[in-house]
DNA sequence: ACTATATGGTTCGACATCGAACATTATGGA
DNA sequence: TCCATAATGTTCGATGTCGAACCATATAGT
């Protein structure tokens, strides 16, 4: 049986799928009370990319709806960990930004899941978690324009 | 700022979660009713790995807890795609095994799928796809691993 | 054989997630 | 200027997902 089910971009997504079980068990396992991944990438992605970005354009990023993102913000803002301005320019939007307790949280909760990843870490070469990442990004737009 | 946020590992995670993102929606978007990716990825596996597998197995071929396999699995009974019988030598378990509408359907589920894919997947290199499959499936490993 | 513990699966309650419909504000065209 | 349409974000209802507690059966130790 040589049809559309052997191919292996099948089993990428597979596989894929199963890495994000894993990883998002495993930080979850490491954030407190009901704190969930998205909470925490939502966190890292404003420290990375920069703050005052707008609700949609975090959804964007993340690849989820709207008005997913609307409650995941809404969590991270009822613990006081992002703060919600208006945006300057358009009255229906907003500017998401970080606050102090969400910069310290941050930071603490990417130390424990560095530490308890550190063991694992060095069992992976540099070069060929680069050149994953690269073809992930490649497959990401490519999904992406898929879209329609 | 070098710290471990840094680490590219951790823009693997995301980028995989986010594609992780995509790639469900494109296939729930080609299932019918309230089908949902699981559904359709148990079938498969059933298909690719061989039927007569119990519960548990499956749950932990997917990585997700026994629970919601349990769910999962009782979406495709009551819509009569999968067939539970009892365990030959274990009373507290179930194997699972595919209908003919199981087989039916898993089968023009893969073909709308797959020809909706085929206008993108001449863009992806066999090679690097199965070089990114090859470390994925060590990261999985590695991750497993750590899960303690 | 008997009891303690482990294992497979389900139930339950809490919560994340999503599509669809909605309110509000922007934008573009007559 | 005015209206139709688009864009941003929220609300609502339905459902997926998960941890914890729970049954039923197996297994191990004595």
């Amino acid at each position: 049986m040589s049809d559309d089910a052997s191919n292996p971009v099948f089993e990428l997504f597979n596989e894929i799928g199963i890495i994000n079980q894993l990883s998002r068990a495993f930080f979850e396992a490491r954030l407190p009370n009901g704190m969930v991944l998205p909470h925490f990438s939502v966190l890292n992605h404003l420290m990375r990319v920069g703050e005052g970005r707008t609700p949609l354009q975090i959804a964007r990023a993340f690849q989820v709806p709207k008005n997913s993102m609307t409650h995941t913000l809404a969590g991270l803002e009822k613990r006081g960990l992002i703060e919600v301005r208006p945006h300057p320019s358009d009255r229906r939007s907003k500017t998401i930004w970080l606050t102090d307790a969400g910069r310290a949280f941050r930071g603490e909760a990417m130390a424990r899941v560095g530490r308890d990843m550190a063991p694992v870490l060095p069992e992976m070469e540099p070069e060929d978690v680069q050149q994953t990442l690269a073809f992930l990004k490649s497959l990401r737009e490519v999904l992406d324009r898929a879209r329609d």
